[in-house]
DNA sequence: ATAGATTACGCAACCGTTTGCGCAAACTCA
DNA sequence: TGAGTTTGCGCAAACGGTTGCGTAATCTAT
């Protein structure tokens, strides 16, 4: 029973005596073929349950309608959350979507970009593992007219099409906001040197001290490896400090998560002897009791949306019957700070 | 310069003056090729950078290695691991995955399948929307010889392939552990009627009651449309009894973190007052200050690799040269408590 | 020297569909 | 009635690769 081959054109044609041509033709009502004959065909076609084989059509066009997404980790709601954005945008354009995890690691970046290849995606959205500081891996696919954008965690390139975060819109605002309430020694906890984040970070800082006049202060820049260890030991130095900071920017919410329970373990309150903001704005947040006075939104669905739009305006380009030399296509949404001080 | 085909074998074979089929077979090492041609080919598919066109070869194969996975919603980290753990073992397989959130919309769901259809995927893995009561959609793939694996959302029939997990195993262990506590009047607050897992909780609740001999109560049994508001009406509800329960089951833990916080509002201590045992097993505890004493953990990743595993037996069976009848793939496993009651 | 085996390769079909071109039959008009 | 147009359909190639079968040329053995 599952032997039985599905009902194909020919099939179709050999049971009516004509062409498989003219049947192709029928099926799209194609001027050039006779009402009667039309007719016969689409009735044949109704009783076999024909349906057209798409896997044929796109091999014939050279398409796959595919697209490829390669993100690090889908358990980071960040991530999950700009998939589903893309899924969205491909569905709108009657894409499918196939996802590849790095998990942050480069090796299987390259590997995943490799398969992808293999089975001739339409385009790739990437965004990039931690790790990933070469880019020959995405030049491959100029080869194969797979067109690629980045998004969230972008090439240090300029010759890409990506969408990426300000961050330091959101962290501006967040900044402000504490030295309006009267926040003037605020500390870094930052990640790992080797990181690109890192240094954004570090620059963020200082740029956000600058802007409101505040003085810096080496003592109170420390980083962590994130590692959770290493997260307490970061905020366990701060507040040990003789005169330690009253409000903290965090490299990331997770890494903010062990800074709170540091700090009640301490006995100290949260927002009240020392306040924090961080990076990512987990949709935790909405159901803790401690959180942070703001967290950066990055805008994930967002970014990815509109990189999913990005690599659509590329691959019709591209399959147009004159495709242009398109502008890079490129662009950079602000972040935002998301407030959780509830006291207010 | 984007208009450059790519090398085929049939480009090589130009070069050489041979066939197409020469230059097939010798690229495959095929003994019936002479030793010198076969050098010849294979220089020339250097130079060209030849890499064959798998398009071609699964079109050919009426294969396209790729599974599609229908999930209600990537946001849940349930199955977003899920999807992680098919991600795996499709790549193990060298196979692609594609996804499909249904968002838990009925509609959706048969959208979807019929999109993988379409595009002639090897095999579907799903775990089913809530709405979905209906199975045509999938018995329709028969047709199409795509075998379908369901796994922790699985249809109420017997003839399917699927890997489910049995709730009630890890909720007899937490019912005992409240027991062993002292406690003996454990309320319930379940989900909407229309839910099968509504059913299935309310039936575990009367079972664990009565395996450890507590009496049956109905005031301290309420229901919730999930909704925020209902949660807070439930759990009030509860607790402004004039004899509240000491515990409660919860209909997941979505539900609990309105509960809890409707507890501490009301001024009650959370594990000390009131007790709380719940379904899914979030991630969010490990970072929360107040938590249920366990939470049921369903395995995301064991069930959805186990279900890929089952799916690609299938597939595999189907694609060798003697495909049998392959028994229903059917697996239950177990849940089990994860405890959090960090007091002890 | 000749039958038989071996070596090395090409032809053509196949997967399922689309499409440019050609051509015969029917029709139109002078 | 004959030239020109329209109608309706088939042939064959194309997408890129694989494979069963046929066959010419060379080699082996008697």
């Amino acid at each position: 029973m599952s032997k039985n081959k599905l009902p194909t054109i020919k099939e179709i044609a050999k049971r009516l005596n004509v062409s498989a041509s003219t049947v192709s033709r029928a099926l799209h009502d194609h001027p050039s073929i006779g009402l009667v004959t039309t007719m016969r065909v689409r009735k044949v076609a109704q009783e076999l349950g024909y349906e057209a084989n798409k896997m044929a059509i796109y091999f014939k066009e050279r398409k796959t309608y595919t697209i490829g997404v390669i993100i690090p980790d889908l358990s980071e709601p960040f991530f999950s959350a700009a998939l589903t954005g893309i899924e969205d945008a491909a569905e709108a354009s009657n894409y499918n979507v196939i996802i590849g995890q790095s998990l942050d690691n480069f090796e299987r970046e390259k590997k995943i970009v490799e398969n992808m290849k293999d089975h001739r995606v339409d385009g790739i959205l990437v965004s990039l593992t931690k790790e990933t500081s070469t880019y020959e891996h995405f030049d491959g696919l100029k080869k194969y007219n797979i067109p690629v954008v980045f998004f969230d965690r972008v090439p240090n390139r300029k010759d890409i099409n990506y969408v990426a975060c300000n961050l330091v819109a959101g962290m501006l605002q967040a900044v402000s906001k504490l030295v309006a309430m009267g926040h003037s020694r605020i500390g870094l906890i930052n990640g790992p040197a080797k990181l690109a984040a890192t240094l954004q970070r570090l620059e963020i800082y200082f740029r956000c001290l600058k802007e409101n006049n505040l003085p810096m202060d080496q003592d109170i820049i420390v980083s962590t490896t994130l590692a959770k260890s290493d997260n307490l030991k970061a905020i366990n130095k701060l507040i040990n400090l003789e005169e330690p900071p009253t409000a903290v920017i965090v490299f990331n919410d997770y890494v903010l998560l062990d800074c709170i329970a540091a700090v009640k373990t301490a006995g100290l309150k949260v927002n009240k002897d020392i306040s924090f903001i961080s990076f990512a704005n987990l949709p935790i947040w909405e159901y803790m009791d401690s959180v942070p006075l703001a967290s950066i939104e990055q805008f994930a669905n967002k970014q990815s949306s509109m990189a999913a739009g990005f690599l659509f305006k590329l691959i019709n380009n591209a399959a147009s019957p004159n495709p242009v030399e398109l502008p890079l296509l490129q662009h950079i949404i602000d972040s935002e700070m998301v407030e959780y001080n509830r006291s207010k």
